[in-house]
DNA sequence: GTGAAAGCGCTAACAA
DNA sequence: TTGTTAGCGCTTTCAC
């Protein structure tokens, strides 16, 4: 049953004036008269007139809704990314509609051919664990396409871009590993074809460098899915435990690398810090009720929301192709608990 | 900087076809000869061309597109249900718009309001804790627009609604409290002018009512906004541990109130379970991997969301209004573990 | 102060 | 096989 709404033309023929009449009664125009405004408007409230967006949108050729990309709403890091976005889309009159990838490629072209075949004026996206070629991205770009990293950006695209200081995240996750003594420090990322990966990698590795201790390239484990999958941290941790001399702790480069690690230590029974010490990146708002109470890293990802959201703002806004763009790098912050 | 993007006028200017020929050949329609298909999708793709779906949802009245009002996507069993919603609608080709209240009456008018001029189809919602009045939504329903309700429904609209036996998902929590030799036993709920709260309020005092003892006024506490909020939880749970006796077991009649609560005892030093058992409500992922790990009331999410959206789409796309509505309700989930 | 007409991008009934 | 025209709901010149 299709939902039939009143329209500006159901008004006029009702009240016998001509569209264009009521349309500029309602949107309160100065060159009619305040009776006819009257009674549009008391007519218009009766029988629930609300203008079409649709209708709206093609004509001004834009949609006022900003699109956003994800991997997953139920990591929270995400949600409270969302949450960022959104208020600063509801201050300035702009929807949002949010996708996830759920770390698929295909997914993340989709999603991006749809939304951007111009239902939304602009997008946000941290793009999926498995995404290796950017040519979807760079074409939508290279039309003019207003585009916003956040979190897990593409280096060689030129636009604005949110994110934290991985590296300098990774290297105090490790830096405090190291001060409480561990000697084995081994390492879960995600994919190498994400930047985040690799700047948090390269963190870990430049503390490492601090100690007489080299990280060899055993202790360096990337998955694919950033955790996503149970079975990949699964293998990645097995594969850690063989080694001689076994890693006495774990740094996690990601939210679910971080969950999903402690869930497989646990699973196999090896006590937190006492085995094996864990320190992760993680935004869960959960950390200090979990056995033990995790160290992590944390991101300001409302922040991070917020300013993503005003520089795409400033993009789908300006009148004139923006050339100088902006490159937000936010800090993270270590809060240190039992694990470590 | 607006983007503009290719039409079919443009592909027929360059051409020198009409529109419609060009529209037609695009959909390949049969009475276009295979030369000028070949033609017009040749070119089409070299200049990236993407039908406008805007102009295609003002021409069809439909935007393919649904709502879904949620209190918050942080929560876990929101954010699983959501991903049922997804993935129901993606195989129909319909998009997800989803929008949070932040458990505000305000914003769900809001939202509601927006949303519902002819932006979606139809809409999925689990009202807000704070509704009380539910205007907005009759309204909507009797002007003909398609509303499913899920999870926090509402009674008095006749429409299709999908829930769980919360009822009996709380009858067996206290239960199992009473089983476990629990004699003082509290709930917290949300509030209670939602009807899950009654519901899950009710569930508790029957599994009371088996036993001698009766339940005092003093051990039911409702939250406003469901434990969103954590000094609700933090009041009502120094209220409880005032009594005298002092409870030595509570039920949480949602997500947030179950973690909250968790905090809050925590907080305070009380040892779950020695001090005070611990079952509640939630979807979280993370339990088992808690202090201890809780025992909860685990409601089929992603069913949920499935089922929701499947009743949705039936009644967007049924031709008749629909007189005969759908009450499913399905079976909540016991794990037991060590907060019991 | 009000109305007629054009146009946003697309499809479809009707012509040719 | 292709083109013309009208119309989806709205705003906005341009007339009157």
């Amino acid at each position: 049953m299709k939902f039939e709404a009143a329209t500006i033309k159901d008004i006029a023929i009702a009240l016998g004036l001509s569209t264009s009449t009521v349309s500029r009664a309602l949107r309160d125009s100065h060159e009619i008269s305040s009776a006819t405004k009257q009674l549009v408007l008391e007519y218009a409230t009766r029988i629930n007139y609300h203008p079409n967006p649709i209708a709206l949108s093609l004509k001004e050729k834009r949609s006022r809704s900003i699109g956003v990309i994800v991997a997953e709403i139920a990591n929270s890091f995400f949600s409270q990314a969302i949450n960022g976005i959104e208020s600063v889309a509801k201050d300035t009159g702009y929807n949002v509609i949010i996708s996830q990838t759920h770390e698929s490629y295909e997914r993340e072209v989709m999603t991006l051919q749809y939304l951007a075949s111009r239902s939304v004026d602009g997008l946000l996206i941290s793009v999926s664990s498995s995404t290796q070629n950017m040519d979807h991205l760079k074409a939508l770009h290279d039309r003019g396409f207003p585009i916003v990293f956040f979190d897990r950006i593409v280096e060689d695209i030129k636009t604005h871009k949110v994110m934290v200081d991985n590296f300098r995240g990774a290297y105090d996750a490790t830096l405090h590993l190291i001060n409480k003594g561990y000697k084995h420090i081994a390492v879960l990322a995600g994919p190498e074809t994400l930047s985040i990966s690799r700047e948090r990698v390269a963190g870990y590795m430049e503390a490492l460098a601090q100690t007489r201790v080299k990280p060899g390239k055993a202790l360096i484990k990337y998955s694919r899915y950033s955790g996503l999958q149970l079975e990949e941290v699964e293998q990645a941790v097995s594969q850690l435990l063989k080694l001689r001399p076994r890693p006495d702790a774990i740094f996690t480069a990601s939210d679910k690398l971080t969950t999903n690690c402690m869930r497989v230590l646990k699973s196999k029974g090896i006590r937190i810090p006492q085995d094996i010490a864990l320190v992760g990146f993680s935004n869960s708002d959960l950390i200090e009720l979990l056995h033990p109470p995790l160290t992590v890293v944390r991101q300001p990802a409302f922040e991070m929301g917020e300013l993503a959201t005003s520089l795409l703002l400033q993009l789908i806004e300006s009148k004139r192709p923006v050339k100088e763009f902006e490159r937000k790098i936010l800090a993270t912050n270590l809060i240190v608990q039992a694990s470590t």
